[in-house]
DNA sequence: TATTGTTATACTCTATAACTATA
DNA sequence: TATAGTTATAGAGTATAACAATA
């Protein structure tokens, strides 16, 4: 159960092991782990979502946007980490869809506020059940005492760089 | 301290403040969590082993390749949950740099066995060092006993895919 | 002057398929 | 037949810089 003490298999290719040794300095460190979690995980979810027509990315868009506090670009962009530009075309995709609107903030004629449409908000709660899915499926190995673990640490390292 | 109920802001423009409704539904999505504590981990890691010529990906092959089971390609693949054709240019790199060589499996002639060399397991003991005190900058929000748990759990999520 | 959104560009990463040499 | 490594290619994601409109 371990990975230290594992031997590690390719699972496409079960003849493949990989021996304990490799399992050692990497898989202490919690940016590899994490990567190759992510993968994992984005891999699983794009595929869930792929018959709505949707990516872990643009999924991520219309969820915020489906919220009670519709976000601006720039907010949308420092909450999922990404670069303003990125969102300009994950924002122009969705609305191409019909997915959500660009408003423009009477009070702040420079910012575009994000706002789920009624088609967006129905998708994102489809959406929402097969990443939800995909998600359990990620996490099988886990009591349910240790995945609100996972959540309750990972919340506080992933919105670190926000005092 | 919990996003939840924390507002959130962008760190690079404190004006820029995101409701707490923002901090819902994704906030809750493993999936998310990992997406944005990778990205934030992979930009810090880049920065910190830059200046050894190496990326987080060469870093990763370069490590298991200095570790006391030097491995296939296909094996490192599997590791490190790449495609096994992104391994050829990582290793063509890190070849060319006299970091590691390719060693042909003298029982399988088909494999290539992927071995550090001196300079290479220097330079790996350089970069797990500048390695570890990014992470230790990442996970400064968390208390030992949290890192702890952190990696248990981690390294349980990231290996499901074998059994 | 500073900020929001936008465009443009280059680079890295991801995903597939086909090929070769060995088994 | 099947597997290890390789090549090629297209698409997705990342990182920067510059620009127009607005504040």
């Amino acid at each position: 159960m371990n990975p230290t003490i594992a031997e590690i298999r390719d699972a496409d290719h079960p003849g493949t092991v990989i021996g304990d040794a490799l399992a050692n300095t990497l898989s202490n460190e919690v940016a590899f782990l994490n990567a190759r979690t992510a993968a994992l995980a984005a891999r699983s979810a794009n595929a869930a979502l792929a018959p709505l027509g949707l990516r872990v990315r643009s999924y991520a868009v219309l969820s915020v946007a489906s919220g009670s506090t519709p976000p601006s670009q720039r907010q949308l962009a420092a909450y999922l980490q990404l670069d303003p530009s990125q969102i300009v075309s994950l924002v122009d995709d969705l609305e191409k869809s019909g997915l959500v609107r660009r408003e423009l903030d009477p009070s702040d004629r420079r910012v575009n506020v994000i706002v789920a449409t009624d088609q967006g908000k129905a998708l994102c709660a489809r959406a929402a059940r097969l990443a939800a899915a995909a998600e359990d499926r990620s996490l099988r190995a886990l009591e349910p005492a240790e995945r609100i673990q996972l959540i309750a640490i990972l919340r506080k390292v992933a919105f670190a760089d926000l005092e």
